[in-house]
Formats: structure tokens, C-alpha cells, sequence
DNA sequence: CGCGAGTACGTACTTTCAGTATGAAAGAAA
DNA sequence: TTTCTTTCATACTGAAAGTACGTACTCGCG
């Protein structure tokens, strides 16, 4: 339904980006990104026509591709949106605390109330990774939400007497957020999903604790992890410094 | 399929008991599902046509249409097959040993060394929860190679002292998959596979070596979340204190 | 061997859907 | 006003999944 668009025109002169045909333009542009995520989430990429998603935006095929390149870009907008609202909430939560512990669990709380919004779980997690290729879902990923999993991490870790490089935190993230993904997914579909939200914040607490006593032992980090059988690895220690790197493309 | 009639055509040298008409349509039935095996792990699902499979496994889409209700189940078949390979020599590693840290260990090798295999992570990590949906994939992934890291948490797990329920021995197996694919991706997309195998390597031996002092220190496992052994904070200061954040849209 | 039957395909068509070509209405600029 | 630019609508194109139907070959049986 088209909304009154009067008080977004409040005539203001000397603004030429507040004119009527502007606002009328995103006026459409998020009607159509609002459709789409609905589609998206409830039928899924593939399922989702934009047949059906420019009649539910009450538009036709010539506005979407005035606005968007294509069903891709469409998407990838939904996905933004969806990334960076689930990111400011967990922001949110870890700003209110300032121990490293309670902000670990209050990052994680926030955390798997977003993954148990379905638009999350299918936009971002589920369909994601394949619609918009793995390279540039993992881009989008770092600057949002897994940020935030960086942060908590680093906080945490910050507690040991170790130091870390920046390739070994990113990776120690990387497996902290998938779990915490998993965890979320496992919630989500669950019978009985406050239950086992229940089950997953003793299982992660569990694993925590594990780092606590680690880090007041101060208990090394391992580098590398006694020899590999069948592969010549140079155990090399956790170094501050790379002797060899390569051009990243 | 035609039930197996009699062995009267031995025919066929190497196939035998089987006609030689069964032992052509299984052929073609292979062919077409090594082709499109080949075709998804490189284009991915929805860019490979099923002309290009038809055409690559030589046969028309008629015969494909004989042997599978469509693409999906096409690419199910596929799936199946890299999915069980998987689990296969996952299984074979965890097999050699008996101590649940060896264990643990040598599973989540060969599990790195799966998921750094292209087709691996293309068909089952990547493509397959959002063409199969997550359901299916996850009926899937619950009998092959999830079965194996459930194995491996229930042998770490059951060094405690502590007792389990079921549904939290899955739910914790399942954050730890959930680790374990991100870590493979994390591997396999790395611009030094080698060393982020290291890293992650690393990274899973920090948690493991957690999970062993807790262990060893007969720590209860955390029914609710919140203080850990030794700490000085009781109290978790998260309370909602804001209702509503945004309005949105 | 011959013959009905059913399997294992091949061919040609239909449908669906993303993307394109084109143009028109209407505000903005001159 | 006249002209330009934005913002869409309509009608079409091409590709690709799925379907209808025909046919040749094989198998079991007389």
C-alpha cells in the first residue's frame, strides 16, 4: 500500500536532494527492498520471482531495474540491511558491559536472539554464502555482524598472558562464529527452541569457562599442534611477524 | 528397476547376476551423476544447465528424466555420494585410535583435509543447505559425517565425571560442527591453505585443551549459564532496560 | 525362433522467469 | 515555453527446467 508521501516533502528549498521526485523514487526503492525481504525470507532466492515481488511492491519490472542491476543486487541490498540491523543490536548489548566475560555472554545473548529471526537465518546464513558467492559473503560478513564476534573474541583473549597476530585471532573468530552460527540454527529449529537455547548457552558457557581457566593459568597458546603425519609443515611458533607472505590477489 | 530375473546373461564380463540392460542403465546413471558432480562443483547448481550435464554425460535429457525426478534429486544423488566418501574416511581416522584427545585429533585432520577438497565444500558446505534446504541437509549431514563428531564429542565428553543427557550431548556436538565447518571453510578459501590449517588447528587444540582441564578437574557442567568456577561475579547485568530501539520500517 | 511387454532412452514441445528494448509521463532546468 | 533527465510501464527475447510422446532395444516366455 502506498503510504502518504506528503510529509516527506516538506519543501525545503535550497535541498535539491528533498524534491518530490526523489522522495517519491525511494519511496519505491523501499518498498521494493521490503518486498523482496519478505519473499526472499519466506520463499527463499530461487522461489522468490521478481514477477512476484514487483507486484508486491505494486510495481512493475521497469522500476526494479532502474533501481537495482538485477535480482542479485536486489538481494544484496536485502542482505545489507538485514546484516547491519543484526549488527547495531549486538553492538548494542556489548556496549553495556565492560568485563570481558559478561560482555562475551551478553554478545553471545544478543547474538542468538538475532540468529532466531528467521530473515537472518535464511538472508544471511542460508542463502548468503551461495547467492552471493562465498568471497563476497565473507566481505559483507567481516565489516558487520563478525566484526562484533572479533571484538568479543579479542576482548577475551586479551585476558591471557599469551599475544596473538591478527591472522591467529581472525582465525580463532572465524570458529567462534561459526558455532555461534550453528548454535543459532540449532535454536531456531528446535521443538522446544527455549530449551535449547538453554542447552546452547551452557554448552558455549562451558566452553568459556574452559578459556577462563586457561588464561588464569596462563596456559599457552598452542601454535602448532605436534606433527602432522604426511605433511611437511614448518612448525613454525606464533610469530609477530610473517618471514614469507604472499601478494593477496 | 527390474527386479534381478535370473542369472542367464552372465553377458556382461564383470558384472555379474546383472543384465546387460541393468548394467548399461547403471551406467549411464553413473555417468550422468560423475558429470554433474564435475558441472556443480565448478559452476555451482544454478549455472549448471542440464544440458551441459546431458551433453557431458552423452546422453539426452531424456535418460536423465528416466533416472532422477529432476535436478534437485540429481543433485541429491551427487550430494550423497561426496557426503558419504566424506564420512567414510573421517570414520577410517577416528578408527586408528582409541584415547579421546588422539581422537578428537585425528578426526578434525581428516576432517580439514575433506573440506579442503573443492567438492566438498562446493555440493555439501556451500550449495547444498540452500538447494536441498536446511532440513533435508540436515537429515543428511545427521547420518554421515555429523555422526562422526557426535562420536567424537560423546568419547570427549564422557572422560567427565559429569552425566548428560541426550539432547545436550547433540546440542553440544552440534556447536562443535558448526566449528568445524567454518574452520574448513576458513582453510579451504585461505590464501595459504597450509597455514590456516595450522592456525585452526591451533585454535580447536586451545578449546580441546580446555574442555581437558575441565575435565580434569571434575568441573559440573553448567545446567544455566552464567559464573564460572572461581569467578568473583555472580550476577549478569544484562537486563533489558530498553524495550524498543528503532522503529522498524 | 518369434512375439508381446516393458524398459531405457531420444525428440519436440510448453512453461516459467530473468533480463532487455523502448518509450512515455512528469518534474527539473534553460 | 522548450528541452533534458529521471522514473517508471509495457512488451518482448532467450534460456533453461520440466513434460508428452514416440521408438528401439531387450527380456522373458511360448
Amino acid at each position: 500500500m502506498p503510504k502518504s508521501v506528503s510529509k516527506l516533502v516538506p519543501k525545503v528549498p535550497g535541498v535539491p536532494g528533498a524534491s518530490r521526485r526523489a522522495a517519491y523514487s525511494a519511496s519505491t526503492k523501499r518498498a521494493l527492498v521490503d518486498v523482496a525481504e519478505e519473499l526472499f525470507t519466506e520463499h527463499g532466492y530461487a522461489n522468490a520471482s521478481l514477477d512476484l515481488i514487483v507486484a508486491g511492491a505494486q510495481v512493475t519490472k521497469g522500476a526494479l531495474y532502474h533501481h537495482f542491476s538485477g535480482k542479485q543486487a536486489l538481494f544484496e541490498a536485502v542482505f545489507e540491511r538485514v546484516e547491519s540491523d543484526a549488527a547495531k543490536r549486538i553492538q548494542k548489548a556489548l556496549k553495556k558491559n565492560r568485563d570481558p566475560w559478561e560482555k562475551s555472554l551478553a554478545g553471545l545473548r544478543a547474538f542468538l536472539d538475532v540468529v532466531r529471526e528467521p530473515r537472518y537465518r535464511r538472508i544471511v546464513i542460508q542463502e548468503g554464502p551461495a547467492v552471493l558467492g562465498y568471497e563476497r559473503f565473507r566481505e559483507q560478513e567481516e565489516r558487520s555482524t563478525f566484526a562484533n564476534v572479533l571484538e568479543i573474541v579479542e576482548s577475551v583473549l586479551a585476558a591471557g598472558t599469551w599475544q596473538l597476530d591478527d591472522d591467529m585471532l581472525h582465525t580463532f573468530a572465524r570458529i567462534f562464529f561459526g558455532a555461534m552460527s550453528t548454535a543459532g540454527e540449532s535454536v531456531a529449529t528446535a521443538d522446544d527452541p527455549e530449551r535449547e537455547a538453554e542447552r546452547v548457552e551452557a554448552g558455549v558457557g562451558f566452553i568459556l569457562s574452559g578459556f577462563q581457566v586457561l588464561v588464569e593459568q596462563g596456559a599457552p597458546m598452542p601454535s602448532s599442534f605436534g606433527p602432522r603425519p604426511g605433511a611437511e609443515v614448518t612448525s613454525t611458533p606464533v610469530e609477530p611477524d610473517e618471514p614469507d607472505d604472499e601478494p593477496a590477489s
